[in-house]
DNA sequence: AACATAATCGGATAGTTATCCGGATGTCAA
DNA sequence: TTGACATCCGGATAACTATCCGATTATGTT
């Protein structure tokens, strides 16, 4: 490891015992994490995505392949954390922020701000999450991170159109936002942000009822909520 | 699709040039391409996706690793190839088949069936084109079939839905087709592909059997049975 | 039948991902 | 302060993808 001096060793956990069961991790493990997230944020700024392999990580930050590993699981992983605070702005901003993203709006509306705003992190992002995504196909979907956004808009779906399969239809409504089809989209067929963020609106906007909110685009054509054939046949089987 | 290299320079062949269009490629070659070919399906057939592997083929076809690169690209293309009949049935099918797949049927109907039928050859070989996916997370787009798919799709929403971005609603509805997300929702969630064809359902039904959107008023009068349970589109729509 | 030429073959090589496990070190208790 | 132990470190190792290029061989011509 590093000869990096002692911290403070005080702290002698007299504190009050945190609320989140905190593990109490080695000062050594803490550090190392930290560091790996600086070099790797730091390489993919300078020297791109295709540069950020764990072997260079590990040999920038100064530790061993297996310390990388250990933390972070694989490159996906690894790539989950350096998003992590851009990740949790966005769930806060939908869980917990203004309208329409936030609480407060009707459903389909929030159900398309949630969708613009991912484009606009995908935006930031795409060719970073796309290396995740390729790291194992199936690994997209089973990230933290997808299953609060999935868990989010099943739940409004299920609002917007009650008779829907909204666990299905979540996952169908994600799907586009694949960050391999956008950065198809944006970096080799040259599609505009708003022109992906109008067509989203326009399966929104046939799928679920139609929205007051006037956009780009759509008009909002009467499209009354039916009831529809509830059951569909398909006995509902969520994990 | 056939995603080779194409190799062969123009050469002054005064011959006709008619019927056997394919002629210049030394026997070896086809011969062992013909091999490569056969041991990777017996691989994938009898050991599982996870034993298909560039140098395994190689060995078991006694070849070396540089000969399969050469005539496959990589692993997706591998996987392309020894897909290939199948997926040229079902170009054919939609191309010069029977409605509602093939020509005859209105618009919104034939892109229901294209879906359908996709979702039948997912239910055989997710597994493998997963594994395609993964090899460059953009590289689906880039294969033959997906764009021969995506034409298809948008000549079709064009149609049906004059008004509509045709061209990046045929890839969000590609979008939920993805193997990966296939495996996910059949393999590890336990989905059937009845429901997941009912879901795609839903989505088509509510962009292209709906009243149109902009200036073009038609007065379908609202009310679009969304897809409801799989087959049984909305008879009013005559071509 | 022998030749010239171009295309193919296939092993060596480089770069990555991911795992393993003996050794080093931090943390807590006495 | 000292000691015991759980945890962490990190290089060695295995497997795989992909590329390169000299050696080999098929093909059409003379």
């Amino acid at each position: 490891m590093s000869r990096e001096p002692a911290r403070r060793r005080g702290r002698r956990r007299l504190d009050l015992p945190v609320a989140g069961a905190e593990r109490p991790r080695r000062a050594d493990a803490v550090r190392n994490r930290g560091r790996i997230l600086a070099i790797a944020a730091d390489i993919v700024a300078t020297r791109g995505v295709t540069a950020l392999t764990m072997n260079e990580v590990a040999a920038a930050a100064g530790v061993g392949v297996g310390t990388v590993y250990r933390r972070f699981g694989d490159l996906a992983g690894l790539i989950g954390a350096v998003m992590d605070e851009r990740e949790s702005r966005l769930q806060e901003s939908f869980m917990a922020g203004a309208p329409p993203l936030g609480p407060g709006a009707p459903p389909a509306e929030r159900v398309r701000a949630f969708l613009h705003a991912y484009v606009d992190l995908l935006d930031d992002y795409a060719p970073l999450m796309a290396v995740a995504e390729a790291t194992s196909s199936t690994g997209r979907f089973r990230g933290g991170a997808y299953a609060v956004h999935h868990v989010h808009l099943t739940t409004l779906i299920g609002e917007a159109l009650p008779g829907g399969d909204a666990h299905y239809l979540a996952d169908a409504l994600l799907a586009p936002l694949a960050a391999g089809l956008f950065v198809h989209h944006r970096h080799e067929r040259g599609m505009s942000t708003e022109r992906i963020k109008a067509g989203l609106d326009e399966i929104v906007g046939g799928l679920l009822t139609a929205a007051p909110r006037t956009a780009s685009g759509r008009a909002g054509s009467g499209r009354s909520p039916r009831g529809g054939p509830a059951g569909r046949g398909e006995p509902d089987q969520r994990a």
